[in-house]
RNA sequence: GGCCUUGUGGUCAAGCGGUUAAGACGGCGCCCUCUCACGGCGCAAUCCCGGGUUCGAUUCCCGGCAAGGUCACCA
């Protein structure tokens, strides 16, 4: 076989011969410590938490070593391709702060382009063309329904599936019928000519997982479909030696096929980069649990997360938490540093996958988003409210010294201590809410009705808008004095069957009458914000 | 089914031959307190199972079991 001819004969033309590429696409001159990451998805434009995972990781590895972090979009299958999904990607990607020095659609030198793979295309025929050339690619003109068959007889033969060994059909095809299958048009694609033996293992170290053993490849993979376009497996190999890539970081779904992209650097003699495989972030699908999918967990999108209103920082934050495991402690000792200080260290990775927790997310919202000074908060509602918010919940932000003076109050600032209320901007604002309108619906009241009234017509004669915090809940005791309560709390704590109840039920009244709840933060404030004329409104909305 | 990976409280986890087996979230209780929140204190809850090795295994070895991933001209 003349497998000089059969390349010129299945790819015609001139195709430049690897040296060329190694000369265009020089290594980087970076210092050795410098890792080069990236992040490749493919352009469906579905954007999920655990794509943010992997994101973080990379981000945080090229740009801590001084590297390079580079976007490139793996748009080899056209069945995925969604318009403006680069943008999104970069958008969404933008809003957690996670930023490529180069890629697709990235200012940059972008010196190792282009970064789409589809317009590579003639970098991955001159590398199949060579490896044809060099006996080690083939044609193969099994039917997909040659393939199904095939995989069926393997199944009841109880062997490995697959296009392998003996089973590899078009492996040893001669001249004659190569020339007769082309001569009929049959199409065909090419495949890798595989030297490995699966039953010889190696070990090999994984920068996350650690030493793993991996088998040879014997599969004869397909490396260029029938258009023409290369597989992931081809496409990973070229483009990351090319790119320069030194480390990849990617999910734990690709360590199956590590012994075939093992196999193609070594046959494209390239030098292997480093590989992290990552564990997937799991959720709960009823008793078991899984890896989150795009096609069955919508609303963990990143979108998901925006549209709620949480905080950028706390997902980040909560990202970190699960990646590094002595990220929390660090962030404890180091509240107000940025986040980029962080050593974070590909090694902490964790070799499980972490079932993905609300609880945790949430506890991290609140302490992040007490953390903003009110400006900071206001500007935070704000451009959530113009995105996702209602007309109304729009409307808050007209008067700004008010807003100031709600969040204010509702953050605990000014007090000894902060409060921690809020997780996203969706559920502030929608706490906020009867600042700005009689509450839609209240608490149960503990009291009975009568009662309630009296509390509320002797609060209304007596309330002086101007009364100081002090002054004023002084009569509130005067109030539940008069009605049976304890006044004080620890006299009614000494002997609570002296009294029909504490000061405290007399104040939830009040409380749920103005703000609707039985919690809330201190009423008086809350009286001082709505105005004397809307809190008399409220007095009156109260007894119906 | 084959191959690979992983198994410490409900969740995330520290630990790397001898520990009262950290810490965080969540739960529960108490204190503080006009409510909530904050804060403080406390409680319950864990080394998948079985064999080894060892004076001693959560830690090492073997075997189970369970979970996850993967077996495409998708990435």
């Amino acid at each position: 076989m003349d497998f000089q001819k059969l390349a010129e004969r299945l790819l015609p033309g001139d195709y430049p011969p690897p040296e060329q590429f190694e000369a265009q696409y020089p290594p980087r001159g970076l210092a050795p410590s410098a890792a080069v990451t990236r992040l490749a998805p493919s352009p469906t434009g579905f954007i999920h938490l655990g794509n943010l995972f992997v994101a973080i990781a990379n981000e945080r590895i090229a740009h801590q070593s001084g590297g390079v972090l580079y976007l490139r979009i793996e748009d080899t299958d056209l069945k995925r391709k969604v318009d403006g999904a680069v943008e999104a990607v970069i958008e969404a990607l933008r809003y957690f702060d996670i930023r490529f020095d180069e890629g697709a659609e990235i200012d940059g030198p972008n010196a190792y382009g282009p970064y789409y793979q589809r317009a590579r295309a003639p970098i991955y025929r001159a590398y199949a063309k060579d490896l044809i050339a060099r006996g080690r690619a083939y044609p193969c003109f099994c039917t997909e329904e040659d393939l199904a068959r095939l995989r069926e007889r393997q199944t009841a033969e109880k062997q490995v599936t697959g296009y392998y060994g003996r089973y590899a059909r078009c492996r040893d095809l001669t001249e004659e019928e190569i020339d007769a299958a082309l001569a009929a048009g049959k199409p065909y694609v090419i495949r890798l000519r595989s030297q490995g033996d699966p039953a010889v293992k190696h070990i090999f170290r994984d920068e996350i997982k650690g030493e793993i053993t991996v088998p040879e490849n014997d599969q004869d993979v397909v490396i260029l479909k029938s258009d023409g376009i290369p597989t992931y497996h081809f496409a990973h190999a070229i483009d990351d030696h090319l790119m320069r890539t030194t480390l990849v970081v990617r999910g734990e779904e690709w360590l199956a096929s590590l012994p075939i992209h093992l196999e193609l650097f070594d046959v494209l003699g390239f030098r292997r980069p480093k590989y992290g495989h990552n564990c997937s972030l799991m959720k709960m699908d009823g008793e078991s649990r899984r890896k989150l999918s795009k096609r069955k967990d919508p609303e963990l999108s990143l979108a998901f997360y925006r549209r709620e209103g949480y905080h950028p920082r706390a997902v980040k934050v909560y990202m970190l938490t699960l990646l590094n495991s002595d990220f929390e402690e660090w962030y404890g000792k180091h509240p107000e540093s940025p986040l980029t200080e962080f050593p974070f260290r590909i090694g902490k990775m964790s070799r499980s996958g972490a079932l993905f927790d609300l609880n945790k997310l949430n506890d991290i919202s609140k302490n992040e988003l007490s953390r903003l000074s009110v400006e900071e908060m206001a500007d935070f509602l704000r451009q959530w409210a113009q995105a996702f918010g209602s007309p109304e919940q729009q409307a808050y932000f007209a008067d700004e010294e008010k807003l100031s003076r709600v969040l204010a109050l509702c953050m605990g600032i000014g007090g000894k201590k902060r409060r921690k209320d809020f997780i996203t901007a969706a559920q502030t604002l929608n706490e906020i809410a009867y600042f700005y309108a009689v509450p839609a619906q209240r608490d149960a009241y503990r009291v009975d009705d009568v009662t309630r009234d009296a509390v509320l017509d002797a609060f209304a004669a007596t309330y002086d808008h101007a009364d100081d915090a002090q002054v004023w809940f002084s009569k509130v005791k005067i109030i539940a004095a008069d009605l049976g309560f304890a006044a004080e709390m620890r006299d009614f704590k000494a002997d609570p069957s002296a009294y029909r109840g504490s000061v405290a039920d007399v104040a939830e009244v009040l409380r749920i009458a103005f703000t609707g709840r039985a919690n809330s933060p201190d009423l008086w404030s809350i009286l001082q914000i709505l105005g004397e004329d809307v809190v008399r409104a409220r007095l009156r909305a109260a007894h119906a």
